[in-house]
DNA sequence: GTCTATAGCTTGATAGAC
DNA sequence: GTCTATCAAGCTATAGAC
């Protein structure tokens, strides 16, 4: 974007910092004097730079979340039409992946940010909701063009879920490690998410199958 | 358990306060002071109770864990042998969701408070994994009777997703309401619940078919 | 844009009287 | 077990010099 050899501008240092913190302790464990301090500037830019500290957050968490959504729309357009499911999934869910194995380790922290941010109550109006319920809609009307007899809330609903297993994976908690005695690993996000696609896969089709009347059925197969 | 008309002990006070706002605002979003304010005591009794507040967090945790533990460990015993694997998500789950619709209100706070924990590396160690794995590999121990030729970490892998997607549910967030434009409520649980079990063996199925060998593969069908 | 200095509060924890 | 009082440290936010 910026062509300029200068390491990194203030303002970028900070969000890094506050990107990385934030994700590792949640938005109240973390005091602008960490962030500072790990940013290598001082407090007072914090404020001057963002504002308040709930601003830095809102910045830290739409920075990442617009490539996200360019990508993931780039990914619906070029999908086959009509597009299968799974190529619906991975739309949606590969850029998240590709970013947290490729994009370097801030994307690792987005991922956990996003994970706490799509839990808690207190930022689902204005921050998931706000930055990616069109993104959302588009997936559903995709699903939807496959099950067009089906009844939109089972779509829905198959989407929450699938949202949830989508955090839990990118999130990275090391549960899974802990559980299994190191046989799976969770940093191992390639491994995680070639079993995720036909898990997902196949819970969406068995909820839109159901809640569709048998005479409109497409004969849908993997 | 005690029969006595005292209406709530001080100690009982504290953790009721503390599950509600731990729930509603995180570890690190709540003070003890807002804690032994709600609760309606003296701010020096949180410490003589429970000592630093991180034990107070676990102390929270620990009350209603057992008290999950025990009923789905009663599930698990009262299924038919073999189980069904829709049998065996619904002993999983099932506890969680009759004491969040009938448990009262310090339940909701609890699913609130562990979907927290589950996402957060900070306590999966400590809570999660001391709290949870014990039931959970009996979990996965039944569903491996299932598939008996199919590859552990599959099941691993199936058992994670369905945290996430179970862990989203009992949160209750409100995203599905905004996202669906209210043709969804988070809080209709028995709703969302029909809908999840069905999801969840289907994702599972496929996993555990793709990764058994087909020489091996009982006849297993919905 | 950056720095120093500080105001005004809140925090977790405890000491000591009752 | 409960209360009051308090400490030392940390917090966000800002004013004002450069």
């Amino acid at each position: 974007m910026k062509a300029s050899q200068t390491p990194t501008s203030t303002k970028d240092r900070i969000l890094d910092a506050a990107e990385r913190l934030f994700a590792e302790s949640g938005y109240d464990g973390v005091s602008l004097r960490q962030i500072t301090r790990e940013a290598g500037v001082e407090l007072a830019l914090a404020n001057y730079h963002f504002g308040p500290k709930s601003e830095l957050f809102l910045a830290v968490v739409q920075r990442r979340a617009n490539e996200l959504n360019r990508e993931r729309m780039a990914l619906f357009a070029a999908l086959s039409t009509p597009p299968t499911l799974e190529g619906l999934i991975d739309a949606f869910a590969r850029p998240f992946l590709e970013k947290s194995l490729h994009g370097g380790p801030g994307w690792k922290s987005y991922a956990r940010l996003i994970a706490q941010i799509s839990i808690s109550p207190r930022w689902t109006e204005r921050v998931m909701a706000a930055q990616f319920d069109e993104v959302a809609a588009h997936f559903i009307n995709g699903v939807r063009g496959l099950w067009p007899a089906c009844d939109v809330r089972e779509l829905y609903w198959a989407f929450h879920f699938m949202l949830g297993a989508m955090i839990m994976t990118f999130a990275e908690t090391g549960r899974i490690d802990l559980l299994s005695r190191g046989r799976c690993k969770s940093t191992r996000l390639d491994q995680v998410y070639a079993r995720m696609l036909p898990f997902l896969a196949a819970g969406i089709e068995r909820l839109a199958a159901q809640a569709t009347p048998v005479a409109s059925r497409r004969g849908k197969r993997a």
